[in-house]
RNA sequence: GGAGGGGUGGGUGAGCGGCUAAUACCAGCAGACUGUAAAUCUGCCGCCUGAAAUGGCUACGUAGGUUCGAAUCCUACCCCCUCCA
């Protein structure tokens, strides 16, 4: 049963574990390992790609080992130089400590906190010295530091390298010095970093640490790796409905990477998905929502994602209202002037004269009309950028009222009366005098 | 210290006195088709005004200047990059 468990966590969901021979032994020496994860708080927000290391770590606390957790304080200053990204903006000491706030409270949702402990790198770096400094980069040959892909890349292309980016990899590997890490976890994309980390820690003469890498996720694109710049990603504090319907959006090509590692559905059953989906006989999209099921389930629990199921069926795939829209307060006593403002047009025209029949009276009508203009209702809550995005919209078919597509801007509109624009965005007018 | 190159819309990147709100590509939005997948096709993609043709305003690092007219020419300043030392 162990030994099953252990092979689990060592394959699913891992592209490299350097040396894989040796850290099985320590793992079955039943020694209890500090394993190592950092963090930048350059960005408080935790997306999916995060989780996909917060699980494993989230895996082997549950085989009884110790997570540490690195706060980049410093690190998060030069910004990780992989990746796109060159230079990026010096953060405050207050924003940083925010961030990082942010960020604990997040990553706790899946690392199980009692097994954690948290460290600042301005525990150590904040005592660095010029001295400490020279020390530390003697150690390393800018060879060495350009044996990184990226680095490389850019240094032949003549692309500039600030010498701060140098100095990350170091940092990172000081890190590992000092928390005396067994086992370093990370995305592939680290790897250069926490081979550093190894040699580091044989020249001070520990046991170099294990280093743990795992496949990088691939954002809602389908293209690039999931990042918050380039919103591809899904958020752990995403609402169930957005959640669902994003990971709805995901294309085919990723479901499976998807189940592998950001759930437990067993490795015999995603085999099922595979044969399945080759053989044409499952149609990817109920894969999908299970899948979304499995990853709602996880942030928010299974009710939120059952009802998060049912909400996209309803919304997207019948098309119908969803239970819960914006509402826009709109008088029918007064429509030029209170809250109306700039929903009607200076020249109202319509009123409730001539929609009125032999002796009726407004009370005796179930629902007022009035004149209102779209645009600035859009705008009035946000759902539009410039007046002159909506009327775009307009023209382009793409607003409806009450199930009809509108061609002007000006449109009759009725108590309860709901307008869309596109797929996702809705507005409902009620009645500002009945609501009082 | 010296020589050279460059700063254009969310990104890449053309334009180098009027035809330029500014080519193209990417991203984005909307429509068709759909499974909120992919692929494809179509339209949009600075702001305000107008039903619309139109009109006005703002924009090509910053500040001035030349000109009937400037992203395009001149001056100063700021910033970035490359090479030599």
């Amino acid at each position: 049963m162990m030994e099953k468990d252990l092979q689990y966590v060592l394959r699913r969901g891992v592209t490299e574990i350097i040396v894989e021979q040796e850290l099985v032994r320590l793992l079955e020496s039943g020694k209890r390992l500090r394993l190592k994860m950092g963090f930048d708080p350059s960005r408080p927000d935790i997306h999916l790609g995060h989780v996909v290391g917060m699980r494993k770590l989230r895996q082997f606390q549950e085989l009884g080992h110790q997570v540490v957790l690195i706060v980049g304080d410093w690190t998060a200053q030069i910004g990780d130089p992989s990746g796109t990204s060159q230079t990026r903006q010096m953060l405050s000491a207050e924003e940083v400590r925010a961030n990082a706030e942010t960020y604990l409270q997040q990553f706790f949702k899946v690392v199980d906190r009692e097994k954690t402990e948290v460290l600042w790198q301005s525990e150590w770096f904040g005592k660095f010295t010029l001295a400490d400094v020279i020390r530390l980069t003697s150690k390393f040959t800018v060879a060495q530091l350009l044996a990184r892909e990226d680095f490389n890349q850019r240094y032949s292309a003549g692309r500039p390298i600030a010498i701060t980016e140098l100095l990350y990899p170091l940092l990172q590997a000081y890190d590992s010095v000092m928390m005396e890490a067994d086992v370093e976890f990370g995305g592939i994309d680290q790897k250069f970093n926490c081979l550093m980390g190894r040699e580091l820690q044989q020249m001070m003469g520990q046991t170099p640490q294990h280093v743990f890498l795992m496949p990088l996720l691939v954002g809602t694109d389908g293209q690039q790796k999931m990042s918050k710049s380039l919103d591809n990603y899904i958020a752990i504090e995403d609402t169930p409905e957005d959640m669902y319907g994003k990971v709805m959006s995901i294309p085919d090509s990723l479901l499976m990477d998807y189940f592998e590692l950001l759930t437990d559905v067993p490795d015999e059953e995603l085999e099922e998905f595979r044969r399945g989906l080759s053989a044409q006989s499952v149609n990817p999209m109920i894969l999908k929502k299970r899948l979304a099921r499995e990853i709602v389930g996880q942030f928010h629990g299974t009710d939120a994602s059952n009802e998060a199921e049912s909400n996209f069926e309803k919304v997207v795939q019948k098309k119908e209202v969803p239970e819960e829209i914006m509402e826009i307060a709109f008088s029918f006593t007064s429509p030029t002037s209170g809250p109306n403002e700039k929903l009607v047009r200076p020249p109202f025209t319509h009123g409730t004269e001539g929609f009125l029949g032999e002796g009726e009276s407004i009370s005796a009508l179930p629902r007022v009309i009035s004149t209102i203009d779209i645009p600035g209702v859009l705008l009035a809550k946000s759902l539009v950028k410039s007046r002159a995005e909506a009327k775009r919209l307009i023209v382009q078919g793409a607003v409806s009222m009450d199930g009809r597509v509108i061609h002007e801007s000006e449109a009759q509109v009725y108590a309860d009366s709901i307008i869309r624009i596109g797929k996702r965005r809705w507005v409902k007018i009620v009645d500002a005098d009945a609501k009082q």
